[in-house]
DNA sequence: TCCTTGTCTACTATCTCTATAAACATAGTA
DNA sequence: TACTATGTTTATAGAGATAGTAGACAAGGA
């Protein structure tokens, strides 16, 4: 039941950004410097990011990264399935699945789907803005391991 | 966030040892038929589920596998667990993890903590018993898919 | 033009998943 | 005893995923 580092990744350097929101753009160096990534996963990894819309990029001298929206208009659920894939721990509770010989039947499809619920509404329900806001509110000068 | 098909046939395969528990013992054809799973393959399950303490076996002619306690008594969180790993998606959240620099300073800690829980409250509080339960509430001449 | 930055393609080592195969051990039965 | 049905063990293998690494290229500002 693990995600992978490249989810792990993306999620950081997505906070990372939402953190120095105001700030302007930041370059893949310093956005792995900062998570302590590989700068060339991170290449991937931002790349990716962008293809979903999660981010913007500047090319050239003084460019770099930054988010296309506002921290709270992205939840950490988009990131996820979009980096990871589905939430589902089965195909058979996925939407659209049609595969089973009797899908009504089966005791543990059930079972998945509460746990697929479970998750969704844990990861869809916190956006980049609220992690912000708790790091925030925590005060000057208490820096966030990320 | 998936489960292997191992962890699928393992879940199957205790459930339907459940069902026929009061039966005797159920060979591997038997199973791998009933539950539609590559025999060689439903070999190496079953041989981990016996480590794991879940069921038992008798060797030579008219042997079999059977559970090898009542199915009141088998969560599926337990065997999730044993055949699957850990719960937990990621590392960090697992008891006695030391390595990262700032555990108590990490916000991603806490939401994968939340998960983890939110998916043991789920599996740990299903028994192979309550599953067979459903099935036979149902009524006779209900024949369930597994 | 030069330097800094992102973009793209390719490559690789390692691991996991999902099986398959063959030789062997055990136990009942003719 | 010989035979057969069963579980046991170890090895192997292809496909795919994972977690990177490398290098050439494109764009934009000074």
């Amino acid at each position: 039941m693990r995600i992978t580092y490249k989810t792990d990744y993306a999620l950081k350097a997505l906070l990372d950004l939402a953190i120095h929101y105001e700030t302007g753009v930041s370059t893949i160096n310093d956005i792995s410097r900062r998570i302590d990534a590989p700068v060339k996963f991170m290449e991937q990894v931002l790349l990716d990011l962008k293809k979903g819309g999660f981010v913007g990029s500047k090319r050239g001298n003084a460019g770099g990264y930054s988010l296309a929206n506002e921290p709270s208009k992205i939840s950490l659920g988009q990131v996820v399935r979009y980096i990871e894939g589905p939430i589902e721990p089965i195909s058979c509770v996925e939407k659209g699945y049609t595969n089973c010989s009797d899908l009504s039947r089966c005791l543990f499809r059930e079972i998945w789907r509460k746990v697929s619920k479970a998750t969704s509404d844990i990861i869809d329900n916190v956006t980049f803005g609220d992690l912000v806001e708790q790091i925030n509110s925590k005060g000057e000068g208490f820096t966030y391991s990320i």
